[in-house]
DNA sequence: GGTGAGCGG
């Protein structure tokens, strides 16, 4: 009498377990990985270009090379305008002469306030090499489709 | 020009 009991008692303990079982190895991704290559990572890799976001629509320039130029030797100080209208796009980039000032600066600069808004600087990305500026495609040649 | 996450001429 109580062999039968167990039986069942067993019977219907392992249905459920094999429920659980299928669950549990069927579900191949949580939030917990991480199956993204490489999309955005936070914080970019160490470089000398910043990126400056939160920036007021008044800051220029030179505001932002003035906030920055106490961390270290700002080398290049850019606030990203819009081409057609002209007014700021709310975020710029510093470049430093090296590493080191570049990491003072976004230790100092970052999470500051200027021109009453609370600023974020970090790692710039690298972008496509092509600057106008400074390789001078004004032929309407571009060294990039070179082929 | 009023925009408020973002990566530039």
């Amino acid at each position: 009498m109580a062999m039968k009991a167990a039986a069942i008692k067993l019977k219907a303990a392992a249905a459920p377990s094999t429920g659980f079982r299928a669950l549990l190895f069927s579900t191949s991704r949580f939030p917990f990985n991480q199956p993204s290559p490489a999309q955005k990572p936070p914080p970019a890799e160490p470089s000398t270009n910043l990126f400056v976001s939160g920036l007021s629509k008044r800051t220029t320039n030179e505001g932002l090379r003035g906030a920055f130029e106490k961390f270290g030797n700002v080398v290049d100080a850019k606030v990203v305008c819009d081409r057609v209208s002209g007014f700021s796009k709310g975020f710029g980039f510093v470049r430093y002469a090296t590493l080191q000032e570049a990491e003072a600066g976004i230790k100092g600069m970052d999470g500051q306030f200027l021109d009453g808004w609370v600023i974020f600087a970090e790692y710039a990305r690298p972008r496509n090499p092509s600057p106008p500026t400074q390789n001078g495609p004004s032929n309407g040649f571009s060294s990039t489709n070179f082929r």
